[in-house]
DNA sequence: CGGGAATAGTTATGTCCCATAATGATGGAA
DNA sequence: TTCCATCATTATGGGACATAACTATTCCCG
């Protein structure tokens, strides 16, 4: 291979410092403040678990039965807000990664009865920290007040 | 048609109060509720102008060129965070639909210069305290002091 | 009891947004 | 002039979300 040069420096042109756009009309709108805000997350999301096959997704169905042993999986998709066939496929793909069991209720044979395996709740017991440093990290631009205020008024929007 | 009973009254059970999930492992979670809020925003933002074929992203580009006229689309792209094959589709259907031009840059003729039209010029003045109020209304769970912040965290969060 | 309606999960399907790779046209720098 | 960067575009795939229709099960009520 031939010496390249380092590529950090840029090789040619030092691109003539293209004038900013003015954002301003658009920082007042909350829907596009939380666009950007949840693509960084996600992204970082993706950047640092997407390789264990862990999406955001995934992670909150590991959270929520972590805390709720035995609930059939149409409480579950309503309290994630995700339909019910939108469920299917990915528990499927849980299940079969070993990360939890589908049961039929023995007292009501139509519904599932979810619970993580033992993988699960390593899992997610391993997961959880990183996952909270990662956001942590992605709100670098926040001190620890006002980060613990945007989760609270966050957490206020959306109906209980 | 047969005299139906009125809709709001449980025809038969009254839902035996299913015991509520416990959703606090996940109320820590910046991107989970990042989540939760922009799909009540977005779901919102569809059920008031979805009708009238604006999306979000429209409106985004719509505010964009009214405050930057004349702007490559590879720049407006980079600041919507858009990919730049994604702007394609978009801007030529805002072209069909007489809300913008695309004219070729003289000075750079592999450039797009994109302004609005006067139809899209109007539109986004029609728009604006439309969505602006809607948006008030689904954080109608905070103070205007509590938005005020809300909007000042979330725009803090994003690189500049 | 027996039949109709609600519940629970699933299948099939479509849409929207986002992403990468490859191409063609143009411009700039050496 | 030649090489490489830039700009827009096409083709394509993936992921999250939605609705409609189907099956199986359970409950209610006459």
């Amino acid at each position: 291979m031939t010496t390249t040069l380092p590529e950090a420096t840029p090789r040619r042109r030092a691109t003539p410092a293209p004038p900013p756009l003015n954002l301003s009309p658009l920082m007042g709108h909350v829907g596009f403040l939380l666009r950007l805000a949840q693509q960084q997350v996600f992204d970082e999301f993706h950047r640092g678990f997407g390789q264990a096959g862990i999406t955001p997704a995934r992670y909150s169905v590991l959270a929520l039965l972590h805390a709720n042993p035995d609930v059939p999986q149409a409480r579950l998709a309503e309290a994630l807000r995700i339909k019910p066939p939108n469920m299917v496929a990915l528990l499927a793909e849980m299940e079969a990664q070993g990360l939890l069991d589908r049961r039929v209720d023995a007292a009501n044979r139509r519904a599932n009865l979810l619970r993580l395996t033992a993988a699960g709740r390593a899992l997610y017991e391993k997961l959880t920290p990183e996952i909270l440093a990662m956001e942590q990290q992605v709100a670098h631009r926040l001190t620890p007040t006002q980060y613990a205020t945007l989760i609270k008024l966050l957490a206020k929007l959306s109906p209980p």
